[in-house]
RNA sequence: GACUCCGUAGUGAAGUGGUUAUCACGCCUCCCUGUCACGGAGGAGAUCGCCGGUUCAAAUCCGGUCGGGGUCGCCA
């Protein structure tokens, strides 16, 4: 039977059988202390037999061990125990120097990165690196705890898609048994769908972009959590599910992985105490910026980068909150699919930003049918395309008022940590140069 | 796409015109009975990304090229 290393310590005195990989030689003459890592955590393995320290002559780190020994209490071990009179039992040797140490923190310098993922396969045994990825795995885990509590829908919709969507974003396109086809750049059309049939639905998955976009927060494949929502009354109502979900998510995590996020030097969690995340709208936030700065913005249609670090650092300073909504863009910035607000002259249309980081947008979506054909065709789209004929049939049979968000997963673990760039939140980034591992 | 910075042993770095290119970690050999970034002695390992130019002399200066980083732009 085989005994994990958490489990070691309610064995004592006991003979155990383990399984791992060396993660650590360290040979001290009469005696040899070696690590065995397993899912768990590492095992440290007393052997003062000089046959089985042979045994791992000329192996190196990542070499397969069964180990047998007895468990024995030892407040020198890490976790107080530890594996005495071992027998081991090479299962797969690794005879290849390995290309990187695992066994250290990995460098996560930007210029160095290219080696971080070039190494990945093995860099990803490294017990540091690993809490990025269960840290990553807890987040998804809480945000389909809170969605599922509140009655929305999981999903799974194609990437595949039929020749061009609507316009954005550069799209990838593929040949398709001799059929031009795109991948999809975000579940959106289809999850608008599905509210005809379950009110509120929700997917995580993958989305492509062939944007050429070389900076710190682009992927070309990147993970988004897509929430759609029906008979929502106002656009407030969609911004303050998906507030609560996001400040829920992360209050989850900062208990769960208390120790991970110290460890990973993460900064200190602010969230506003009375559970509202500020909204400012997008002009109010140009006026502040260009009063602040003197750097004139008010012309901008979208928030400039350094407007989003800036308005969340006001945020986290004056108010005490990470998470910031900016609200109401231009509406020089609406898509065919937007709700406008035509008093205001502008979009209902929110971006959430986490850190200095536009994490979510989240707008409330035209949902009458004329009027989706009429912006449709102002746009200069043709509805009888396949990619927009199947859209419309939910609009034309009934669609109640309905929003939701584009949320990006990977910038959500990448603020959560505090890392510098999206992709080492990511376990295999795909960029603009890069498609391997 | 624009601008800008960087390519030196397996990894991370030092070296800004002049002997045999320096250091740390890793690796190999030996020593070491409580290590946990173990310690000690010795050793191997680099055509300084590539091509061309300037110079008596180039890792170092110049041009090109390839690879990478950052910022901006683009971005459901």
């Amino acid at each position: 039977m085989r005994i994990l290393s958490s489990e070691l310590s309610a064995h004592i005195g006991e003979t155990a059988h383990i399984e791992g990989w060396l993660h650590k030689k360290r040979l001290m003459g009469g005696l040899t202390f070696i690590n065995v890592r397993d899912r768990r955590g590492l095992t440290q393995v007393v052997i003062r037999d000089k046959d089985e320290i042979e045994k791992l002559r000329g192996l190196h780190i990542g070499t397969v061990l069964a180990v047998d020994g007895t468990v024995t209490e030892e407040p020198r071990a890490p976790g107080g125990a530890e594996l005495h009179d071992a027998k081991l039992e090479v299962l797969v040797p690794v005879t290849d120097e390995p290309p990187i140490e695992i066994d250290k923190p990995i460098q996560h310098k930007a210029e160095n990165l290219d080696t971080l993922f070039e190494y990945r396969v093995l860099n990803i045994r490294n017990l540091q690196e690993q809490k990025i990825f269960k840290i990553r795995g807890s987040l998804t885990r809480s945000i389909r705890e809170f969605l599922d509590e509140h009655e929305f829908i999981e999903i799974d919709t194609p990437k595949f898609l039929a020749g061009a969507t609507e316009g954005g974003a550069e799209v990838f396109k593929l040949d398709y048994f001799g059929k031009k086809a795109t991948l999809a750049q975000s579940p959106q059309f289809y999850k608008q769908i599905m509210v005809g049939a379950f009110e509120r639905v929700y997917e995580i998955g993958h989305s492509y972009r062939a944007e050429p976009s070389a900076t710190t927060r682009h992927l070309t494949e990147l993970t988004m959590l897509d929430i759609e929502m029906g008979f929502v009354s106002s656009h407030d109502e969609v911004l303050d599910m998906v507030g609560d979900m996001t400040q829920h998510s992360l209050k989850d995590i900062y208990d769960k992985h208390a120790d991970d996020l110290k460890s990973l030097n993460a900064p200190e969690l602010k969230l506003p105490e009375d559970g509202k995340i500020p909204r400012f709208t997008v002009a109010q936030i140009h006026e502040m910026y260009t009063k602040a700065t003197g750097t004139d913005v008010t012309a901008e249609k979208d928030l400039i980068p350094d407007e989003e670090k800036w308005i969340s650092e006001h945020a986290r300073k004056q108010l005490g909150s990470d998470l910031v909504f900016a609200t109401e863009f231009p509406l020089a910035a609406a898509k065919f699919y937007h709700k406008v607000d035509a008093e205001k002259g502008v979009v209902l249309w929110a971006d959430l930003l986490f850190r200095g980081l536009e994490i979510a947008t989240c707008p409330l979506r035209e949902n009458n049918y004329d009027k989706m054909v009429e912006q449709m065709t102002a746009a200069g789209l043709d509805v009888e395309e396949p990619g927009f004929r199947y859209y419309l049939q939910a609009f034309k049979y009934g669609l109640p008022m309905h929003g939701g968000c584009g949320f990006g997963i990977d910038r959500l673990v990448e603020k959560t940590i505090g890392l510098g760039n999206v992709k080492e939140a990511t376990l295999f980034p795909r960029d603009i140069n890069r498609l391997a591992p």
